[in-house]
DNA sequence: GCACAATCAAACATCATGTATGATAATGGA
DNA sequence: TCCATTATCATACATGATGTTTGATTGTGC
């Protein structure tokens, strides 16, 4: 499959990942410089060049894990394709209890100050995940397909972030649920019910 | 109010806040270096830093306009505190049809390559507006204040970007209405139709 | 053990940032 | 009209990040 892999170039681009990591949660991303992750790795420049463009590079090639994650939930998640489709959505769960489990990275990436690369990589993967997820659903007048999807992966993010930001206390479960409510049903029963 | 402003003071900045957009819509936000803006507005370098501390700053406070419009938009759209309340959300339509008039700057500043602080600036003005807004609507066991306001937001921003980077044949009046749509029933009507 | 490839330190050119200085010009009030 | 004030200017400077190059050195896979 993949070419087998030179010992000394795995081992660099372990210890520029992890380099990368002490640092976005010692700093947050925007602030680091080349500089930082190859003193913190310890790696000579050139090396780090020899690998990777710059570090937004550096980042981006660390999301395979996360994409195969998700892939996975999704395959894993109860796909009823018949019945009450509340087992929708079946990546959402899997990922808020991955995003609490590596709750300082996520925080240090999606938060306030965090970085724009790292939101958009997300974004990229999820909407292919819940692309996939909407395959089998009929097109709707009112809304068009790729509308609902980026709804839904802009939802998650929302709540994705404000979870992270404020209320660590919930548990992913509770979150979830607050997520499908708000996709499924919107805002409107709650403001709608003031006469 | 304002105190009186010394007419070279107010030169400096129309030419820096112009440079800026012209420098956004040529080249977009990002890759924009202070050495660009002083340039083309023609402006001297510590003339520049004596104003604002960096581009960052400089872009926002451009946005006191937009905050102001929002504010009147919100103002002058029907609010019938009572009846079925369709009517909620005064701000969205007056902000899409802000969008389309200024779809250059938009697309720009919101669209892919856009700018982080243009949007978060953005998210907090919108994010005063609906708070005003859902400040007449009781409280929801399943979904904090906070996160339907949120929740909002996202989804307008959702639909501001969508519209501006692939569907500008739309009109403001449509693509309000797909919000509006979502941001009420979300999309577990059309999910949940297909048995 | 050997050919090859990766890593290294060091140096370099380039460019952006932010600050400082003293001269010059525009402004607003008297 | 005059004058004190203040903004702007060109210029220069220190600092630090970026990305590339070079030739020597060291680790790998076979």
């Amino acid at each position: 499959m993949a070419d087998v892999i030179d010992r000394r170039v795995a081992r660099t681009r372990k210890a520029l990942h992890g380099a990368l990591m002490s640092l976005i949660l010692r700093k947050g991303y925007e602030v680091i410089t080349i500089q930082d992750i190859i003193d913190e790795a310890d790696i000579g420049r050139s090396t780090f060049y020899a690998h990777y463009t710059g570090k937004e590079d550096l980042l981006r090639s660390g999301f395979q894990t996360l994409r195969a994650l998700l892939m996975e939930a999704q395959r894993n998640a109860p796909v009823k394709r018949d019945g009450p489709h509340d087992e929708a959505l079946g990546f959402s769960l899997a990922m808020f209890e991955h995003a609490r489990e590596y709750r300082d990275v996520y925080r240090a990436l999606v938060g306030g100050r965090g970085s724009v690369v790292a939101v958009n990589e997300i974004r990229q993967v999820l909407s292919e995940v819940v692309k996939k997820e909407l395959s089998g659903v009929e097109d709707d007048d009112a809304v068009p397909r790729d509308v609902r999807v980026q709804f839904i992966v802009g939802t998650f993010l929302t709540m994705l972030t404000w979870w992270l930001e404020g209320k660590p206390r919930l548990t992913p479960t509770e979150v979830d649920a607050m997520f499908r409510r708000l996709v499924l049903d919107g805002v409107g029963p709650s403001i709608r019910v003031q006469h």
